[in-house]
DNA sequence: ATGCACCCTGTAGCAACTACAGGGTCAAGA
DNA sequence: TCTTGACCCTGTAGTTGCTACAGGGTGCAT
């Protein structure tokens, strides 16, 4: 298939795809005489992977580990969980991180009662972060 | 002050400072007879302001905007609880998001029983989305 | 033959910094 | 006086993960 086809089936950007080839991500395909890109199932399958990670967060390095792993069905496949298991943590992190935010924002925001910027809690709040209740 | 002075004070890098100035959101100092930057209270609050907002997740853009209202208090602060409450709903919008990410990555991460790649679960779950629970 | 959709390469842009390289300045100690 | 070290300066390039051109070639239908 070629490369608008292959965006189609996997649901990805076209210069995406050539990015990942360009960084080594996706292995270079065939070429018709015309020298257009011509790609297969394997091709589809890997893309599709390369997506799912990036859709769950995983960065392009993490990605390029897992598909090292799952090129070598022989290997041990604690590194990928290893991978997996660091990543989960980093999502509980960043969610409690962005948690504590928005209970400051929501108290932020909760003190506008309108008016004048010289007396707006908002900028206020902005300007100071003594008056913030948590962390962050 | 000078500009390692004035990171001290407010935890900013130094780069980041310089950088602030040069996309224009913090004023240009006055300088000494050497050519280095002299800074006063007033950049200490405004650079407070830009780390304060920034750690809350605003982005560049809506900070000067937040500036540019309290550099006019006689402005209507309306502006101010719109951008924040805004913010507030993308980093809501986003912890939900996060939620159903580390909910498939849990599942994900606890179907790995060691052994090779090949029957790797987290593996096999990374190059099919269709196993998934929750949309993503 | 002439549109039009599609493909190619290569480069530059985005956010919000961060990291140099290659130089200048200043105060303290030997 | 000299030198060491900490600090400051400008300007440019790198980071992540794409995205958006510019300027061209290809293939098929009308």
């Amino acid at each position: 298939m070629k490369i608008g086809e292959l965006s189609r089936a996997t649901g990805t950007n076209i210069e995406t795809i050539r990015y990942y080839e360009r960084i080594g991500l996706l292995p270079a395909p065939h070429r018709t005489a015309a020298n257009y890109r011509s790609y297969g199932d394997p091709h589809r399958a890997r893309l599709t992977f390369v997506r799912h990670s990036r859709d769950l967060g995983f960065t392009i390095e993490e990605i390029r580990s897992l598909l090292d792993l799952s090129d070598d069905p022989a290997r041990d496949c604690s590194e990928a969980d290893r991978i997996a298991s660091r990543h989960l943590a980093q999502v509980e992190d960043k969610i409690a991180q962005l948690t504590l935010l928005r209970d400051e924002l929501t108290r932020i925001v909760g003190c506008c009662r309108g008016g004048v910027a010289a007396d707006c809690r908002v900028i206020e709040a902005l300007g100071d972060h003594g008056s913030c209740a948590g962390a962050h």
